[in-house]
DNA sequence: TATAGTGTTATCGG
DNA sequence: ACCGATAACACTAT
């Protein structure tokens, strides 16, 4: 279930183990995954092919291809990871990530696959199916990517308008790679009340959004996931603040539920 | 058995 | 036109 560092992950794993194999056949026939593109569309713009680069900004990642082909956009969705697995079924890379329960070899929910020379694949696993294959992607219309923004970028995103300040971070056309998980925690740690418009917010707040989101993308993508958190203590019931003790309450801000310590993160 | 979910986007309303 | 809220997508975990 990917946040940024999951993405991450997921192209040094197209990185290591995708690039420069020549594209026999592609599997594209899920047409929600491969919107808009019919089926076959996708096929024939890469077969004969091959990726030669992987790039990712915020959340998306894109393939550049061989002989001036198309560029492959690849979104994980909510639940999608990318497996690369030997002619035989065995997976090479990205097979680690994966949920409990699954037999080895279960390819039942690979949604679009590209398959090299050597027979060897490179799979979308998406049991949801709200993960995306397209071609040349709309990149630019993407916020600056979370681990490179700059004080001026991160002052502009945040800007204008009367949105919860936890809905203008989820934004990924303001700021590219910020999801739920690490919302809340960039949110708890700088101790801003995720339903604050963001036109009420002072210097000092948004030097401390800045400040913590620069700590939490950073920590997380070092641990390879958002998995050690801080703020994830909030979430649930039984939550409570790790700083203070006080238990943690939830609502819904810009559509997504939302944790928070009521005593440092007020209105 | 019922509900919520680490994401995006089309659509609707103000 | 801009901005924000909501539903939908399909399956799993609790």
């Amino acid at each position: 279930m990917p946040e940024l560092p999951e993405v991450e992950n997921a192209r040094t794993v197209i990185a290591r183990a995708g690039l420069h194999r020549r594209i026999v056949d592609v599997d594209d026939h899920d047409t929600w995954v491969c919107r808009p593109h019919p089926p076959g569309q996708i096929r024939a713009a890469l077969v004969d092919r091959e990726l030669t680069v992987a790039h990712r900004r915020g959340k998306s990642m894109w393939c550049e291809t061989s002989e001036d082909g198309p560029v492959l956009g690849i979104h994980l969705g909510m639940s999608g990871k990318i497996v690369v697995a030997d002619a035989d079924g065995t997976e090479v890379d990205g097979g680690d990530y994966w949920e409990r329960g699954r037999a080895a070899g279960d390819y039942r929910y690979a949604r679009f696959a590209l398959t090299f020379a050597d027979g060897g694949r490179l799979m979308l696993v998406d049991p949801r199916r709200l993960g995306r294959i397209r071609l040349d992607p709309p990149i630019e219309e993407l916020g600056p990517d979370a681990t490179a923004i700059t004080p001026e970028q991160f002052r502009a995103m945040l800007g204008r308008g009367t949105a919860p300040v936890k809905a203008r971070l989820l934004d990924q056309h303001a700021v590219a790679g910020i999801g739920n998980l690490l919302a809340d925690d960039i949110l708890w740690r700088a101790k801003v009340h995720p339903g604050r418009p963001v036109d009420e917010l002072t210097t000092d707040d948004v030097s401390a959004l800045l400040r913590a989101t620069r700590y939490a993308i950073r920590t997380s993508v070092r641990d390879g996931g958002v998995h050690t958190l801080g703020s994830l203590k909030l979430r649930g019931p039984d939550g409570r603040c790790p700083r203070d003790g006080s238990p943690s309450e939830h609502g819904v801000y810009g559509g997504r539920t939302t944790w928070f310590c009521p005593v440092d993160q007020r209105r």
